[in-house]
DNA sequence: CGCCAACTTGATAACATTCAATGTAGGTGG
DNA sequence: CCACCTACATTGAATGTTATCAAGTTGGCG
């Protein structure tokens, strides 16, 4: 599993056990929940929390277990899914740096959460972090709008799975990815893709070969091209727009990759 | 278009304009976000709302309106959709009576709700509400609570939508349905399909024709009766959550329609 | 260098869609 | 009150997109 261009853009947390203040250092406090708070409150922070490092494949949480805990990811990528009792799984989020998942007002979590690449989480236990919650309103406000875009971006993904085709799925999912480069980089058209076909087969409600041939003939119309299976370039971004279903017009408005 | 069962559980709002204090005498006050205020606090609520009255087919927002307002459904029901723009639609959710909507934190809706039944609905101005969550931090939390259920809802869907087939799909929606009359009636076996079967298709990502032949399929197996095409029995509920993917083991936990 | 996993490509099959016809219920006007 | 009309729903036949089954190919790693 290679890593993600996201995984470039901040200096990794420290990996060598638990730091002293990590809230105070942390690159992407800022981007998150935890930037609601003004820097005199972070040590608040740091009194919940811990970090937890997890390797490619492994689980921070299954489906069904009780939901404790709340986790903001600093470094690597995390892959959320569910699954029916005959394997057949969907993926329903791919999360990166300085995303934020467990968000569960209910007993059990809703879906499992499992590390794509190489991982750091914070981790914020839910009772202590909902106390956290009491004292700073702008925490739970931002907590809001997190929901409410990720609800937004659940209903995208809906009208993906439900109405577009193969190949428009793929283009949609291209046009996320090269809109979250587009944060880093200037341009968006060099895409790294740290899932593998069977991720993202599971994210578009379609089968490896499916994926594997969609790429095929957006490679034979020229609108992308491989430098390997898990790179590549977007040669043709209004293709990708218009296959995506996306209107030139509204090209800053669309969405997150969840 | 016929009422649902929903329509009938609490005496309909006055429909005679607009009553001096709608929200002291709301029958769905206590089920929905309003209920975070204690009594004596409503009267903030009255200052702020206004009510409307909706047809059946008419709009109360289009995807792409600006998002000045949020919504209770206090009688009637409303269907959510995305289209593409060659026509192919994604409906995302069925609300009913007591059902919060409009929470966008972002300029623009992200999907148009539109009339199934003769609906009142609660409409708050985004900015007056907003303020009055910043004054009972518990109708945030309650907002939160919502958001995150929608949420869990809505990775329900695409798990439907991506892996699941025609007649799981139709299963999953049916056990829904029955869940939530069960809210009102014993034994949920009682189904009002208040949608028309172009609607169902679109929000199960099918097309009517599938939908009437998995209809039919269930039929044959005995597993539900239909008196009308709006009015149905369930004969055999574990086969319903069977289809539906829901462990004998879940049946309380199973989630809402969104 | 060779093995293994991931990916790609090809041939066939299946499920859902499309196109078409028929059936049914509710509403309107003669 | 019945006939007719329109919507919606059901059923049938054919087509098509995607899944399944089956080889190959590629690239990374021991």
């Amino acid at each position: 599993m290679t890593s993600s261009q996201f995984d470039r853009l901040l200096p990794a947390a420290p990996r060598d056990g638990q730091p002293e203040n990590p809230c105070a250092a942390c690159a992407v406090r800022d981007l998150s929940v935890c930037g609601a708070l003004r820097p005199e409150d972070v040590a608040r922070l740091n009194a919940i929390v811990n970090q937890k490092f997890l390797e490619p494949g492994e689980m921070l949480f299954l489906e069904a277990d009780p939901a404790e805990s709340l986790y903001v990811i600093t470094d690597g990528s995390i892959k959320l899914y569910k699954m029916l009792a005959d394997g057949r799984r969907q993926i329903t989020g791919f999360l990166f740096r300085s995303d934020f998942l467990g968000l569960a007002f209910r007993e059990r979590y809703a879906y499992s959460a499992e590390a794509l690449s190489a991982t750091t989480v914070c981790r914020f236990p839910k009772d202590r972090l909902e106390a956290l919650l009491d004292e700073f309103p702008e925490m739970e406000r931002r907590l809001l709008s997190i929901a409410s875009n990720e609800l937004a971006s659940a209903q995208d993904q809906m009208l993906l799975l439900g109405r577009k085709t193969a190949e428009e799925k793929l283009a949609s999912f291209l046009w996320i990815l090269s809109r979250r480069a587009m944060l880093k980089e200037e341009d968006g058209r060099t895409i790294d893709l740290p899932m593998t076909r069977m991720d993202m087969a599971d994210y578009l409600g379609l089968t490896i070969e499916t994926v594997s041939r969609s790429f095929s003939s957006l490679k034979r119309k020229e609108i992308i091209s491989f430098t390997t299976p898990q790179h590549m370039q977007i040669l043709d971004l209004s293709a990708i727009a218009e296959l995506a279903g996306i209107e030139e017009d509204a090209w800053e408005a669309s969405t997150a990759l969840r």
